[in-house]
DNA sequence: TATTGTTATACTCTATAACTATA
DNA sequence: TATAGTTATAGAGTATAACAATA
C-alpha cells in the first residue's frame, strides 16, 4: 500500500472515529431533552454568558430566522429565558434557567470524560505528537 | 494546565478540526449536486456496487423510509437507478448511472488529496503515531 | 408469517425574503 | 438608513406506523 492509500485510510478512520463519537454525543444529548443543534447553543451560552441571539447567530455560523426557532425550542423546554437587553430595545439576551445551567456544565464534564477516555491510554510522547498534529 | 483540562482542549480541537473538514466536503459536494446524506449513498453504492436499499438503509444505519427519499432524489438528479432484483421481486437494486460513477470516483479521489493535505506534512514518526491513536 | 419498499404523517434543522420595531 | 428579531414559506433529512406485493 502507497501513502496516499494510508493517509486515505486513516482520514476515513479520524473522519469515523469522530463520527462515533458525534453519535455518543447526541445520545447523551438526547438523554437531556436536547437535540445536537440546541445543545450547541447551550455550549455558547455557556462560554459567553447572557448573549443577543444576533451573536449566536455569527457564533454558530447560522441564520438568525435558525436561532429564533432553536431558542423557540430551548425557552419551551426550559433550558433559557429571553431577557430584555439592558440598552437595546430591539435586542433580547438569552440566559440560561437553573436547569439549564446545570445541564450545561453536565455537559462540559462530560466533554472533559470523553477527551480522557480517548486520550488517556496514550503514552505522553504520543498524545503530544498526536495533538500537534491537529 | 492539568491534563484533564488538556484532553479536553484537544479533544475540542479535534472535532472542530473534522467540522471544518466536513464542512469542506459538503461544500464539495454541493458543487455536484449533491448533498451529504446522498453522497454518502453513492460512497456505499460504490463500495459495495448494486445494492438494496435494505441493506442500504443497515450500511447506513437509517429508516427504510429514509432510503427510500434518498433514492428517489438521487434518481431525480441523475446519479442512480433502480433495477429489478434478479431474483427478489420484492427488492430493487440500486446502480449508477454513468454520471453517477463519474462523480463517486472523483470523490473517492478528493477524499485521497484531502488525506494527503492532513498528513502529508507530517514526518512518518508522527503520521504514525497519529495513526495509531486512532 | 416475514420481508421489501412505499404512502401517510410529523418533527427538526436549515435557508431566503418580507416585515416590524427600534437604533 | 441600518439592525434585531419574527412571520411566511420552503426544502432536506429523519422517524414511526400502516400497507401492498412478494417470499
Amino acid at each position: 500500500m502507497n501513502e496516499t492509500q494510508r493517509y486515505a485510510e486513516t482520514l476515513g478512520r479520524l473522519l469515523e472515529l469522530v463520527a462515533l463519537l458525534n453519535q455518543d454525543m447526541e445520545r447523551s444529548f438526547a438523554r437531556d431533552g436536547l437535540t445536537g443543534a440546541r445543545a450547541h447553543v447551550l455550549w455558547e451560552v455557556q462560554h459567553r454568558g447572557p448573549v443577543t441571539q444576533r451573536d449566536l447567530a455569527e457564533a454558530l455560523q447560522v441564520s438568525a430566522r435558525n436561532i429564533t426557532g432553536l431558542i423557540d425550542g430551548l425557552v419551551a423546554t426550559g433550558f433559557v429565558t429571553r431577557e430584555p437587553h439592558p440598552t437595546d430595545r430591539r435586542a433580547t439576551l438569552v440566559s440560561f434557567t437553573p436547569h439549564g445551567a446545570k445541564v450545561a456544565k453536565r455537559m462540559q464534564q462530560e466533554h472533559a470524560e470523553m477527551g480522557t477516555v480517548l486520550f488517556g491510554g496514550m503514552t505522553s510522547r504520543q498524545f503530544g505528537s498526536f495533538a500537534k498534529g491537529l
